[in-house]
DNA sequence: ATCCTACATTGGACTTAGTCCAAGTCAATG
DNA sequence: CATTGACTTGGACTAAGTCCAATGTAGGAT
């Protein structure tokens, strides 16, 4: 555990953000200022290897890393600001794929993605 | 309505194929020589306002340009080795998100991605 | 306390996917 | 034929990320 994984760590706790690499470069200078690109992205890849953080890639940008790993959820994406909210959907959607729409395939995850307008952006 | 234009159609038609704009140009330079990479990447902007092709963004990687934008379908992805399936499930996954989960967006639209290992990759 | 070594970090070069733009082409119209 | 305007082209440019050789450092061994 050194200083720089430390500060990668503190910037991804706490709050359900969902930052991008340089987002969290960004914020992690403010506290390290002399903290390199490739280990805010090394620090990152070992997280999601670990499981400890979820990439959330829900545009053609930048992937997003997201601390919320425990609690399995989805996202629900703003089309207009892009802003992002973690959302609960009832029903199982791995439920809903028959076997016969499995083409032998060992399906072990599914991802959800919402979209539409926040309330600020279909404002017109 | 170009030669362009038609040699890009022409590469989409057909089978339920997820190409890269790169493999679409691959196959239109067959056809046509001396398109370039910028007309695919217009001609295939074109095609998505239109509504006609659907951009897929399944992994980090290159967008996947879908001609089949009639029937709508998600998406069973391989983690091995790529290879994209079109499958229906049962269900509408816009009737599993409540009302007290879409903190006030308008909601238009979900993308559904399976994962798991295909019967090749998942031979050990 | 000092040395050693394995691992972590750094900066920069490199890659991939995509966008942008000024200049060139071409077909239709007048 | 000359004008016009849409379409195409190649190349420069950008954003996001990867890779790597050189350097730094934590912490165990002596
Ligand atoms: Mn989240
Ligand atoms: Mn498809
Ligand atoms: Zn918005
Ligand atoms: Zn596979």
């Amino acid at each position: 555990m050194t200083a720089q994984r430390r500060v990668v760590a503190e910037v991804l706790d706490g709050e359900h953000v969902h930052l991008t690499a340089d987002e969290v470069h960004a914020r992690a200078v403010a506290k390290l200022p002399e903290i390199s690109r490739a280990t805010v992205y090394n620090t990152l890849g070992e997280l999601v290897s670990l499981g400890e953080v979820l990439e959330v890639t829900t545009d053609k940008r930048a992937k997003r890393y997201d601390p919320n790993a425990h609690r399995p959820h989805h996202h629900l994406v703003c089309a207009g600001c892009g802003a992002i909210r973690d959302v609960h959907p009832t029903g199982n959607p791995l439920a809903d794929l028959p076997d016969s729409e499995r083409f032998g395939f060992t399906v072990s995850d599914v991802e959800v993605t919402y979209r539409g307008l926040c309330p600020n952006c279909s404002a017109t």
